[in-house]
RNA sequence: CGGGGAGUGGCUCAGCCUGGUAGAGCACCUGGUUCGGGACCAGGGGGUCGGAGGUUCAAAUCCUCUCUCCCCGACCA
């Protein structure tokens, strides 16, 4: 048993100015965490009770699947020379010396690890399927870290990787992964979202993203109510209607005309009475492509120049316009770039008669054209010189491109992309908490990971990359459910199920009776605190109702008549019990509520 | 890295513009009165004003440099 009197909770009325998102400030007014430096905090025994509840789950649930590990976070730099990623992860990646002077890091993430041991111990495919899981502390040096717990440079994940002989084995782990996670998730009560997302730096076919929806998220989730339908937004597509062309003015070819002072698109829509979408909009960019990797680890990258053309009233997504262009990182174009590239100042780029690369990334400009622009008609656009566009220009008949690709965000209000479906994408803002990837040979091949198959020849297995933010589940499951007094946790993974509030410890019979209920709710297996601190009621209270335990035993008043208070701090309702039921009653209130989750 | 903001007892902040004895509330310690939704009274402890340099008789306050943290944009669990 746990006497609040005892413990380190350390809990604040008012939250740190620097604290801006819920959990943040619950997590510090509570005495779950405390900042060490920018995106780096220490637990406190509140937080790391939660968190051990969390990693209790997620240890159940993948044991089921597959087989813990434990690697170090100190890593050589030998295999992520093998796979290219000791250059590839850029400024994200810690590096260290040892005192030889030879080069380390800290894991940011162990494909490469898990990939060293597969290749030195697996022989056969009678050795396969593996998968194998940690849960482990991992590093990143963030650009930016914010928002308490959900961005940080240091922090816990459970990363699991698998290796199958063929992509159909690796479906099955795949979909053997979807499933315990989302069964974790549910455990932890959360109410989450699968989506589909990008694969980013990990490479690979297949992504999906566990998500759960908050304003304090930094990802946008377009979704379809009808069907069901989700995409994370860096990868989601739309139905659009259709545009309203523009009838041709003249001989119906490309005809200048003199906008002066009209750079912005909605000025040139205004001017023309047409619709923003019937501009075509150009954002150039250089795109950095990466060079083979040289024999000592280093690459050679190099800096291209990229035109984009869209809708006028649509956005670029720069993640799907990196994939399309096979690039690694964008910038924005200066303006002497632009010049050299268009021979025209910002706000009067156009397509027309703009020389491009046969192939993407190459010596001259890539031109990569949205496929919103298909099939559209008599478009504006700017004629790369000051105060001038064009009317009457066609894609494909007026101009050309090197590749054409889906390069656009989806908005709000634009159709489903499923085939029939007549829904409506709505967007929203959400936290990812798992992520799971189908890898392909990316680490296998570049590592060397051979098997021998049942006809005895060699074969590359297929790997798969499962991750899950552990604090993230914490964080998220906060800023699901909290109010102006604190946060509510599933009992799940709450640090304690219930608390006893003795509302007078001068009062020895009170006392007596909150040690006999507190000993009577261990004995029946919950993790219970009782608040056994000469304070007066009132602060009690408060407290309870901010550290986010689910459920209140007040003992008070009318204990003298046999009675206590359970109250649930999720609705903030209240019921009298019999002193002699009150266990019973917390107990199937806690069982109901795993019921509750085992039936999702 | 670009842009914006902030560093003053443990927490929230005032003081800075216009240089002159470092303050308030909460928290903490002692005593008393209270005791079911963050009590009250009295007394008390605690601060190199982020750091360095400069201007000045005198710097929390003015100047220069620097460090750290937060927020907005490119990354991801």
């Amino acid at each position: 048993m746990h006497r609040w009197s005892k413990l380190f909770i350390p809990t604040l009325r008012e939250a740190p100015a620097d604290a801006e998102v819920a959990s943040h400030k619950f997590l510090l007014r509570a005495g779950y965490i405390r900042q060490l430096g920018a995106g780096i905090y220490n637990y406190l025994p509140l937080g790391q009770r939660a968190l051990n509840k969390i990693i209790g789950i997620v240890r159940e649930e993948m044991d089921k699947i597959g087989q813990e590990f434990y690697l170090p976070a100190l890593l050589p730099k030998e295999p992520w020379e093998e796979s290219g990623r000791w250059t590839g992860m850029g400024d994200n990646m810690f590096r260290l010396k040892d005192r030889k002077g030879a080069d380390l890091c800290l894991g940011m993430t162990h494909e490469e690890i898990m990939t060293t041991i597969a290749r030195g111990e697996l022989r056969s495919y009678k050795q396969l399927p593996q998968i194998w899981y940690q849960i482990q502390t991992k590093f990143r040096d963030e650009p930016r870290p914010k928002s308490g717990l959900l961005r940080v440079r240091q922090f816990i994940m459970k990363d699991a990787y698998s290796f199958d002989i063929d992509s159909a084995g690796l479906d099955k782990s795949f979909d053997l992964h979807d499933a315990v996670y989302r069964a974790i998730f549910t455990r932890c009560g959360l109410k989450f979202v699968a989506v589909e997302a990008d694969s980013g730096a990990m490479g690979g076919s297949q992504s999906q993203e566990f998500m759960v929806y908050t304003d304090a998220g930094e990802d946008f989730i377009a979704s379809c109510p009808l069907c069901g339908y989700a995409a994370n937004l860096e990868k989601a597509t739309s139905l659009l209607g259709p545009v309203e062309e523009l009838v041709a003015t003249g001989d119906g070819k490309p005809e200048e005309i003199h906008t002066p002072g009209m750079g912005a698109i909605a000025d040139i829509a205004a001017f023309l009475k047409m619709s923003p979408a019937n501009d075509i909009k150009c954002v150039a960019y250089m795109a950095l492509k990466r060079g083979p990797a040289a024999k000592d680890g280093s690459r050679k990258d190099t800096w291209h120049g990229v035109a984009a053309f869209l809708r006028g009233d649509h956005q670029v997504n720069e993640t799907k316009l990196l994939g399309a262009l096979g690039a690694a990182e964008l910038r924005t174009m200066q303006a002497e770039e632009l010049q050299q590239c268009f021979n025209g100042p910002a706000g009067y780029l156009g397509p027309v008669g703009l020389k491009h690369d046969a192939e993407p990334l190459g010596e001259g400009l890539t031109v990569i054209v949205d496929r919103a622009l298909d099939g559209r008609i008599n478009m504006v656009c700017g004629a790369n010189q000051l105060d001038y566009h064009y009317r009457n220009v066609t894609p494909g008949r007026d101009f050309t491109w090197t590749l054409a690709a889906d390069i656009r965000s989806v908005n709000e209000g634009e159709g489903c992309p499923k085939d029939g479906c007549a829904g409506k994408l709505v967007v929203g803002k959400a936290v990812e908490i798992g992520h799971i990837f189908k890898l392909g040979y990316k680490y296998s091949e570049s590592m060397g990971l051979r098997v021998l198959d049942p006809n005895g020849k060699e074969v590359t297995p297929i790997m798969g990359s499962y991750g899950i933010g552990i604090e993230r589940i914490l964080t998220a499951a906060i800023e699901q459910e909290n109010d102006a007094n604190g946060f509510c946790l599933a009992a799940s993974i709450a640090p304690f199920t219930v608390v006893i509030t003795v509302t007078n410890v001068g009062d020895a019979a009170l006392r007596e009776t909150g040690e006999k209920l507190a000993a009577e709710l261990e004995a029946a297996g919950l993790d219970v605190l009782l608040d056994d601190r000469d304070e007066r009621a009132g602060v009690k209270f408060k407290d309870a109702d901010l550290v986010g335990i689910p459920y209140r035993i007040n003992v008070g008043k009318k204990a003298a008549a046999g009675q206590v208070e359970l109250v649930a701090r999720s609705t903030s309702t209240s019921v009298d019990v019999g002193l002699n039921e009150v266990v019973a009653l917390v107990k199937r209130r806690v069982d109901e509520e795993k019921l509750l989750e085992d039936s999702h």
